[in-house]
DNA sequence: GTTGTGATCC
DNA sequence: GGATCACAAT
């Protein structure tokens, strides 16, 4: 089990076989970040700002100042950034509609550059969910909640995740995050979590 | 925070 | 035609 690079005699190629420069729009973020327009709150710590394509009525990314890349780099050193970011997500859901209930957490494989913290209000009435991958990111197991990273990483001072089986999930079947129920397409799913209600008890 | 687009399937 | 899939992109 030697090298891995495929060598089919194209040696044009080989040039940029090391290199693994990321797109260009996995950076994205690192720029709204410092978008005035899009900027909800900000302190020393954190920024918060709303997401470009929101998936539900309210929903927004909430990052840490300082460049943490993704949920495996992070170390015992920074639950306290996990809970404050968590904090202040939790206060920017309820200020939006205190009324409303929301879920904080992250994608186990994330698009995007940088970590963030996903705020996102349970009615996923937007125009910006789309397809399969946007819905199962959000309702499944691909969603991992604010809290259980935060119990992981004091439990076993790191936070390891599954990525092969992490695919998996986003290419299940619709099916609705209150009542369970399958549905075929994503307007029939659409027109059906419009039927429940999403308020706090 | 991938979205957008054209091909393909139903 | 509508919905999903596969792939390119500054």
């Amino acid at each position: 089990m030697a090298s891995k690079r495929k060598s089919e005699g194209k040696s044009e190629d080989d040039k940029v076989s090391a290199k693994k420069p990321a797109p260009f729009w996995k950076t994205g973020l690192l720029s709204s970040m410092h978008d005035p327009d899009l900027q909800v709150y900000k302190d020393g710590k954190v920024i918060i700002i709303k997401d470009k394509y929101p998936k539900a009525k309210f929903h927004f990314l909430v990052m840490p100042k300082d460049n943490i890349p993704n949920l495996k780099s992070l170390k015992k050193e920074n639950i306290e950034l996990l809970k404050h970011m968590h904090e202040k997500g939790k206060e920017t859901a309820e200020k939006s509609d205190p009324d409303l209930q929301f879920r904080l957490g992250y994608h186990a494989v994330p698009s995007m550059s940088h970590l963030h913290l996903h705020v996102i209000s349970q009615d996923f009435d937007s125009p910006c969910l789309k397809n399969k991958k946007h819905w199962n990111s959000f309702t499944t197991e691909y969603f991992v909640d604010s809290e259980d990273i935060i119990k992981e990483l004091e439990k076993n001072g790191k936070v390891i995740k599954d990525v092969s089986h992490s695919q998996e999930l986003l290419k299940k079947n619709l099916r609705c995050h209150v009542c369970r129920k399958e549905m075929t397409t994503i307007p029939a799913l659409k027109t059906h979590i419009k039927q429940h209600s999403y308020k706090k008890s």
